[in-house]
DNA sequence: ACCTCATAGTGAGGTAACCTCAGCATCATG
DNA sequence: CATGATGCTGAGGTTACCTCACTATGAGGT
């Protein structure tokens, strides 16, 4: 990684082409996390319904649209979400006191318990992935990522 | 439950409870270049058919086990894939001169321009999403990515 | 040469996770 | 209190995967 051409449309430096770039650096490092996270499941739960426990764990009782926001899902599909959460135990539905058409989700006992592992799984793997940075270079790999902009939060 | 602490060492710095963590910061990093590009394809063609397109492309005549592998989808579901690409007229069976059991799929012209259309998308996307940064900053990112440990290619 | 076993692709059929649409109950407003 | 919007769910469809079984071919031992 070189050369640089300022002039004009070139905004990036010039690289061997087996050298990967800088985005695929970013989705390779991205994946690696998942797939990471992924293994580490262990209890027989898929990464989106993790997702989905982890959203309603850290929210408390929430309603299914929320859910299904968070989820980036319709709001249809939140329901068959749900489903298989309730049915496994981890959460329960109860009626939304302020709005009678609305349900809330809340994790159960086992939902909280099993929720503790998956969070305590990633973070055992994030540290184990970012292992081999030291402390000044993760502050400044997090400086850097948090000034890409997301565009939407 | 084990805490943040692994052989008396703190694996991670202590961070506010409200800033984002170094692996959200990556995810959200990712998932924001991720959507930019699903925004730009612009020809309806699916992430994953621009993908497979793409490996197609770069590897010139390609077996279907190798797009699977590539893919990282099962041998028969390649077959689905190269399907629906064929059947768009981007790229064409031949059978492999070296081995009669076995197909080759390369790219037709319309296949070229599509992906030199994919591919331009992009790197114009790439471009922009990391357009923050200075070339100082994007190298040093670069190079931190790069020492994280994808564990497999 | 032959027999055996492995491999490349595909037809058939199944599953999981989405989606849209319609319907019901409830809320909010003129 | 009438009307339209909202929150959830039943019904049914789509899609992108999967596994299993099959055919044709390759590769290696005897």
């Amino acid at each position: 990684m070189r050369s640089i051409y300022k002039s004009g449309r070139m905004l990036l430096p010039m690289r061997d082409a087996d050298e990967p770039s800088l985005d695929e650096l970013l989705m390779g490092a991205a994946r690696a996390l998942r797939r990471r996270w992924a293994t580490g499941l262990g209890s027989d739960l898929s990464p989106h319904d993790a997702r989905a426990l982890r959203v309603i764990g850290h929210h408390g009782p929430t309603r299914l649209g929320v859910v299904a926001e968070h989820l980036r899902i319709a709001p249809r599909s939140a329901t068959d979400v749900v489903d298989r959460l309730e049915s496994r135990g981890l959460v329960h539905r109860s009626p939304d006191p302020d709005d009678r058409r609305a349900m809330t989700v809340a994790l159960t006992a086992v939902g909280e318990s099993v929720l503790a592992e998956v969070d305590e799984a990633r973070r055992e793997g994030a540290a184990d992935f970012f292992g081999s940075l030291s402390d000044r270079e993760r502050t400044s790999l997090a400086a850097l990522l948090a000034r890409l902009d997301p565009r939407e939060p």
